[in-house]
DNA sequence: TTGTAAAGGTCAAAGAAAGTCAAAGTCAAA
DNA sequence: TTTGACTTTGACTTTCTTTGACCTTTACAA
């Protein structure tokens, strides 16, 4: 397990019985031995707000990072994610809105799993990548408004 | 014996009791004393989803490669249909498909929209006709796999 | 009011994996 | 003997992580 993994889950247990945490950088950077911009890293690569996390900070003396929860209305939240992926969409990103849809209970496991094995890049192995993601796209969007049909 | 049977044995082995593992390909191929790129040489051409196998990645620090089984006995239905997917589909092919899956209750509704709207032709329409099948077998695959992984 | 220390932010380079592809090699069957 | 499928190899690519130098913002004391 690599260091931001750990990282990541040391954030996601504070989480777990609030729905906001306030860290300090260089404390846990310091608790952690790591480098704090290592945290940052952290921070961008997995608590995005496509998997519904909105993060906030103060510099300065007494500044700190505030991790939040968003909470959606569900019944938007698909259209809210189609309207988000644009012509082109990396699978890393889809996996980041999977997690988000999952937590909201917007889709279950199996259907998760449905939705990551057509995206997958596996399948898209002899194209050139600038039109890997278009096709991924749409394939993603397609299968998301599947849902919501009636 | 050849290298590569050599490699899928020694895979074959761990998943012995496991139906899913983790290598590092580097280290694999270091301790078989070959070339990084026979492993996924091997992967490609042994773990396929016709033989039952899903492989899946991650690449930078920490990066491993996943493999896991799937039990043949339990859903055979699926994956003969999954076998009898050559190379390449039609969507026609791949409807009729999951009418069957539908009519022994193999997948439900929104599971077959899924899957109807990921293999859609709307999704390959600005590829050439003869790659369209290729992609859309393999997504369906993968699919229909991920259904019955674990 | 201003200077300074104490936060956090940014970015690019280096490192650490895995993936791709095409050329060359092997070998058995026609 | 030729052909074609399968294998082996290695150069090059892509993705993700780690690190560190340098930048910006803020609170507070002088």
């Amino acid at each position: 397990m690599n260091l931001s993994n750990a990282i990541a889950q040391m954030i996601y247990d504070m989480l777990e019985d609030k729905s906001e945490i306030e860290i300090q950088r260089n404390i846990l950077a310091q608790d952690l031995g790591c480098v704090p911009s290592q945290i940052n890293y952290v921070l961008s690569s997995r608590f995005t707000p496509e998997r519904g996390y909105i993060v906030e900070s103060r510099r300065g003396g007494g500044g700190c990072i505030r991790i939040s929860r968003i909470s959606y209305d569900k019944n938007s939240l698909i259209m809210d994610v189609v309207s988000s992926v644009g012509s082109g969409v990396s699978e890393a990103t889809v996996k980041n809105h999977i997690v988000n849809l999952i937590y909201h209970e917007l889709i279950d496991e199996i259907q998760a799993r449905l939705i990551l094995s057509a995206t997958n890049d596996i399948n898209f192995r002899n194209l050139p990548y600038n039109i890997r993601d278009v096709i991924r796209a749409s394939i993603f969007k397609q299968m998301l408004l599947s849902l919501i049909k009636e």
